[in-house]
DNA sequence: CGCGATCGCGCC
DNA sequence: AAAGGGCGCGATCGCG
C-alpha cells in the first residue's frame, strides 16, 4: 500500500491522469477540527480515491507519524473531579505532506470534469467538506452515493447498520476498522489512518460496482436519479446554514430558564419533596406510590412499551385536579423546549463536549435524503425539522430566532395540504378529488361529506347548506390525518373531541361518502402482495419501493400495522418526492436567475430561502414556479397549491 | 466513562 | 374487533 500514498505533486498529477481516463471513481475525506462534522467549518486532512486499476490516499495535514518514540503521562479529570494519569504514546513527526491547497489545485480538473461520475458514501458530507478548497464552488456532476443506493435497495436497514463499515462487513466480510479511527483521525498514527482512508475509498468503489446495477434491475432509476440530483442541492443547504438572531435566542434562554426554576419549585412544593423531575421511575413513585409513603396515590392506567406505568403528558393531563401533575406538565414543557432547542444549540461555554452550534450567526444542519423509510428527508445534528411551531408561545420565540441577514429577507413557501393532494391524485375521482378540481379545500370537502352538507363554508350560519368553520376544523381536519395515517375511532374521538359512538359514526359515514379510499387501500395491498418475494409497493411519483414483510403476517396487529404503513408510505412518500423535485428546480433556477439567493431549510412540505431584500419578489416567483409550475404540476392530477411569504423571521410565515 | 436502551416529545 | 404514519434527540439509567 505504501506506493499508493501520495506525497508529491508529480505523483498526484500522474494519479489524476489515470483517473481522468475512467468513467467514474469513488472518493472519501477525513476531517478534523472542533466542527469536524460540519462541512462548512471542518478541515480536510486526508482524501482517498479509488477507480478501476488504482486506489490512492492523499494525506494533507495529518499531525502524527507512525513510529512510537516514547510515552508520556497526561492528566485528565474524571467526573468527580479526581485527576487521573493516562499513558499516551508519543509519535515521531509526520512525513512531509502536500498542502490541501496544492492537492485541491491538482485535483480540480478531475472533479470539475463533467461526465466523470464522482461517488461517495454520504456524498453531501464529502462534497461539502471539499467545496471550501474549490473556492466555494460545488463541483459538477454526475454524482453518486452508495448510501443512497443501499437505502433504495433496502430502505428497512436500521440507521445504525447503514454506514460503510456495516455494509463492507455484511457484503464483503471485511472489517478494517476496529477503533473507529474516522471519529478522530488526528490521534492515530499515520500508517493506520492511511490504511483506513484507503479502505474507505476502495470499499465505496467496490460497493458501487456491485450494487449500482441493481438500481436499474429493480426499476429504481427515476427515484435514484432524483436522489443524486439532490446531492448538490443538499450540499448547498448544508453549507449555507440558517441565520440566527443569537441575542434574541439568548434572551429567550434567560426568560425560559428563570421560568423553569419557578416551575421546578412548584413541583417540589406540590409533591412535598425534591426528586428528579426528568426521571420516569421517580415520577412513577411520586404519582402512583401510596400516600403513606409520600406518593400521590394516583391510579395508573397507561403502560409503556416495556410494561411500566407511563408518566407521559397524556397521563399527567388525565389528573387535572392533581397539583403535582399540573406542575410537572408545566415544567416538562419548558424543560423540553429549553434543553432541546436552546441550550443544546448555544452550548456550554468552557465545556468542549457541549460546543456552541452557531458560528458567526449561522446554525448548520444536515439533511439526509436516505434518512427515512418513506423517502422523506430526515434532519440531524441538530434536527431543524422539529422546531416548535410559531403558534405556540415558546415556538414563536424559538422560530423567531431564525432571521435574515441585514438587508435580506426570508422567502418561506409551503405546499398546502400536500398529503391530501397526493391522496386525491391517487384516487382520481370522488368527492375529495372533485373538491380539489373545483378549488374546495380538502377539510371542507371531508367535513361536508360526513355531515351530508354542501362543500363550502357557510355564510349564514348553515341555512345555505354549507358547513361552519368549527365543523371544518372538528370533522375535516381530523379526518385529514386519520385517513392518511389509518387511525381508529378512538383516535378520531380523542382528536375531534367527540364520543366514541360519534367517532364510529364519522368513520362509517366516511366510508359511504368516500368509498374510493377503501377501494384504493385494498387495491394497493393486493398489488403489494401479488409481487414475487417480499411484498412491496411503489410510491406514486417516483416509484420508490417500500418493502413490507409483515403484510402476510398471521398476526392481526402486525398485518394491520403493515397495511397502514403501506398506505401512509404512498402518501407521505409521494409528497416527499414532489418536494425533492421542487428543491432541485428551485436550486437551479435561483443559481441562474438570482445567484445571491440561498436555500436555507426544508421541512417536509416547506422551504426557506434567504435573499437580498430587493430580490425577494423575484425569488418568490421562482419558488412558486418551482413548486407548482409545469414539469411538476404535470405529475399530479389535482392542482398544487403553495403559500409563499416574504418575511424577516421564520416565525412570521404562519 | 462510554454506550445503548428506554421513555418521552418536538415537528410534518 | 381494532388500528397513528414518519423522524431525531435530551435525560436517565444500567451495563461493561
Amino acid at each position: 500500500m505504501t506506493g499508493n500514498i501520495v506525497f508529491t505533486a508529480e505523483h498526484l498529477r500522474s494519479v489524476v491522469e489515470h483517473f481522468l481516463k475512467q468513467p467514474a471513481f469513488a472518493w472519501d475525506v477525513e476531517t478534523v477540527g472542533d466542527h469536524r462534522g460540519t462541512p462548512a467549518l471542518n478541515t480536510v486532512t486526508w482524501i482517498s480515491m479509488a477507480t478501476h486499476g488504482m486506489t490512492v490516499v492523499i494525506p494533507c495535514g495529518h499531525p502524527l507519524g507512525t513510529k512510537i518514540i516514547g510515552t508520556t503521562k497526561e492528566p485528565r479529570k474524571d467526573k468527580t473531579g479526581k485527576t487521573k494519569f493516562f499513558t499516551v504514546p508519543i509519535y515521531e513527526d509526520p512525513p512531509e505532506q502536500l498542502s490541501i491547497g496544492t492537492v485541491a489545485e491538482i485535483l480540480r480538473p478531475l472533479f470539475f470534469t463533467e461526465g466523470i461520475t464522482k461517488i461517495a458514501h454520504e456524498a453531501t458530507f464529502d462534497t461539502g467538506s471539499i467545496t471550501k478548497y474549490f473556492d466555494g464552488e460545488i463541483f459538477p456532476g454526475p454524482y453518486d452515493d452508495t448510501k443512497v443506493i443501499m437505502r433504495l435497495l433496502d430502505e428497512n436497514t436500521a440507521q445504525k447498520d447503514n454506514g460503510l463499515k456495516a455494509w463492507t462487513k455484511r457484503i464483503f466480510g471485511a472489517e478494517y476498522d476496529h477503533e473507529n479511527v474516522g471519529k478522530r483521525v488526528e490521534i492515530h498514527p499515520f500508517d493506520k489512518v492511511a490504511h483506513y482512508s484507503y479502505m474507505d475509498a476502495l470499499y465505496t468503489w467496490l460497493l458501487w460496482l456491485q450494487k449500482f446495477p441493481r438500481i436499474e434491475r429493480e426499476g429504481l432509476t427515476e427515484a435514484w436519479k432524483v436522489d443524486v440530483d439532490l446531492i448538490p442541492v443538499l450540499t448547498d443547504m448544508r453549507l449555507n446554514g440558517a441565520h440566527m438572531d443569537v441575542p434574541s435566542l439568548e434572551s429567550t434562554q434567560e426568560e425560559m430558564g428563570s421560568r423553569m426554576v419557578l416551575q421546578e419549585a412548584d413541583c417540589y412544593r406540590a409533591a412535598g419533596k425534591e426528586f428528579n423531575l426528568n426521571s420516569p421511575p421517580q415520577k412513577q413513585k411520586i404519582l402512583f406510590g401510596p400516600k403513606a409513603e409520600g406518593g400521590q396515590g394516583l391510579k395508573p392506567w397507561k403502560q409503556t412499551d416495556k410494561g411500566g406505568w407511563s408518566t407521559d403528558a397524556d397521563v399527567l393531563a388525565s389528573y387535572p385536579t392533581n397539583p403535582v401533575c399540573k406542575a410537572l406538565l408545566a415544567y416538562a414543557d419548558t424543560h423540553k423546549l429549553l434543553s432541546t432547542y436552546i441550550n443544546s444549540w448555544l452550548g456550554e461555554p468552557g465545556n468542549p463536549k457541549k460546543p456552541c452550534l452557531i458560528t458567526d450567526g449561522f446554525l448548520y444542519t444536515e439533511f439526509q435524503q436516505h434518512g427515512t423509510v418513506t423517502g422523506r428527508f430526515s434532519g440531524r445534528t441538530p434536527n431543524l425539522q422539529n422546531i416548535p411551531r410559531p403558534d405556540k408561545p415558546y415556538g414563536k420565540l424559538i422560530r423567531g430566532a431564525f432571521d435574515a441577514l441585514p438587508g435580506h429577507k426570508l422567502v418561506v413557501a409551503d405546499y398546502g395540504q400536500i398529503e391530501l393532494v397526493i391522496l386525491a391524485h391517487m384516487l382520481g375521482k370522488g368527492k375529495l378529488y372533485d373538491g380539489f378540481m373545483h378549488g374546495v379545500d380538502p377539510h371542507t370537502a371531508h367535513a361536508a361529506g360526513v355531515l351530508h352538507k354542501k362543500p363550502f363554508i357557510t355564510k349564514d350560519g348553515g341555512k345555505d347548506g354549507g358547513i361552519t368553520p368549527a365543523e371544518r376544523q372538528k370533522y375535516g381536519k381530523t379526518l385529514g390525518f386519520t385517513i392518511v395515517n389509518g387511525a381508529g375511532w378512538k383516535t378520531i374521538a380523542e382528536t375531534a373531541g367527540v364520543s366514541g359512538k360519534e367517532a364510529k359514526k364519522i368513520q362509517e359515514d366516511y366510508d359511504t361518502e368516500f368509498p374510493e379510499t377503501d377501494r384504493l387501500k385494498i387495491k394497493l395491498i393486493k398489488q403489494a402482495m401479488s409481487v414475487s418475494g417480499v411484498p412491496y409497493i411503489r410510491t406514486p411519483i417516483l416509484g420508490r419501493k417500500r418493502r413490507l414483510r409483515g403484510l402476510f403476517s398471521d398476526d392481526y396487529g402486525t398485518r394491520g400495522y403493515n397495511e397502514r404503513q403501506l398506505f401512509n408510505t404512498m402518501i407521505q412518500g409521494g409528497a416527499a418526492e414532489l418536494m425533492k423535485l421542487a428543491l432541485i428546480r428551485v436550486y437551479w433556477a435561483l443559481k441562474e436567475q438570482v445567484p445571491e439567493a440561498r436555500l436555507s431549510l426544508t421541512v417536509h412540505d416547506e422551504m426557506v430561502v434567504m435573499c437580498p431584500e430587493d430580490k425577494a419578489e423575484a425569488v418568490r416567483k421562482i419558488v412558486i414556479w418551482a413548486m407548482t409550475g409545469g414539469g411538476i404540476q404535470d405529475r399530479v392530477k389535482v392542482p398544487l397549491n403553495v403559500d409563499c411569504k416574504i418575511v424577516d423571521r421564520w416565525a412570521d410565515a404562519k
